[in-house]
DNA sequence: GCCATATTGACAACTAGTTTACAAGATGCC
DNA sequence: GGCATCTTGTAAACTAGTTGTCAATATGGC
């Protein structure tokens, strides 16, 4: 809305400026959606990554997998923490760098959003072909790549 | 890298990943592109907005074309007027609200980011074909207006 | 085993954005 | 013209992330 260019953009440019909008509305959208299970869309992230990992992982380990730093990691972390959804472990293998899970109370929360999510995407995906959603992600998934920093860039 | 999700994703939920990585990826690129500027991608993006108003624009309505609240929209002016890229000037149909534009230095400096960035992205559309920018535009597009908020929602 | 180097936790300051609140000005309706 | 309502500027507090710093702890080469 109210988006008449000047000029008309190329289309990779277009591409770049609909990341930007998409990404602070599906940041909105999932806001709300994850109201009613007192998240929010980064505590949401969070406890997606502790689903999704093999077995607990220490701050900075997470951190990696989700792509902020250990310090951004950690502020969720210790928000989880106090509302009793996660689990901090003494690691085994590293005196001073506590592992963490999912407590029983975070998987049922997980679990639960995570249901309703699936509703909606399986509701989403019916919007588009199978190509579209293909290509779509092969666009993303290249634009990332060929802007990976100098320090990022070992095995893109 | 490390990215083996223990379930496979639908390719709608990993899409709406990917929006999110590759959102944080350009606004990392983004500044880096930006620095030698002496500007961050924040106010680039601002510098865009005033660049291709039709004409002085006031606080909100330059919000509304960033699709920003009108309070993050003037603390970017203020930034942007503190280092004299841009003017305010007194508004004629609004005795409060004055108008801001691109000041001789904005404009100066916004055709050079604009040039440099123009060369990178033609450069980077070649290695997509048209096809497929136009299906990712369309993708990104449709995702965004199946997920405005019921408040954003009246000619969607 | 020692020591240089890398990781980690804790903390502070910063960017960029939001929401909330309030007072001052505009606007529209009657 | 007066008055309720909306818009605007300004400020503070907040979310979510960043960078930078420091001391403590691991780690690896020798």
């Amino acid at each position: 809305m109210s988006d008449s260019p000047p000029e008309p953009y190329d289309q990779f440019t277009a591409i770049i400026l609909q990341i930007f909008r998409a990404n602070g509305q599906m940041l909105s959208w999932g806001d709300r959606f994850a109201a009613p299970f007192n998240l929010t869309s980064a505590r949401w992230q969070m406890l997606g990554a502790l689903a999704g990992a093999p077995r607990a992982l220490s701050a900075p380990q997470l951190a990696v997998t989700m792509g902020v730093t250990r310090q951004g990691a950690q502020k969720q972390l210790d928000l989880l923490l106090h509302e009793e959804m996660v689990e901090k472990l003494a690691n085994p293998y590293h005196k001073r760098s506590p592992i963490y899970r999912l407590s029983a109370a975070g998987k049922v929360l997980y679990q639960r959003i995570e249901q309703e999510w699936n509703q909606h995407a399986s509701q989403m995906r019916q919007t588009f072909s199978a190509e579209e959603l293909t290509t779509a992600l092969h666009v993303l998934n290249r634009i990332r790549e060929l802007h990976l920093l100098p320090e990022e860039r070992d095995a893109p």
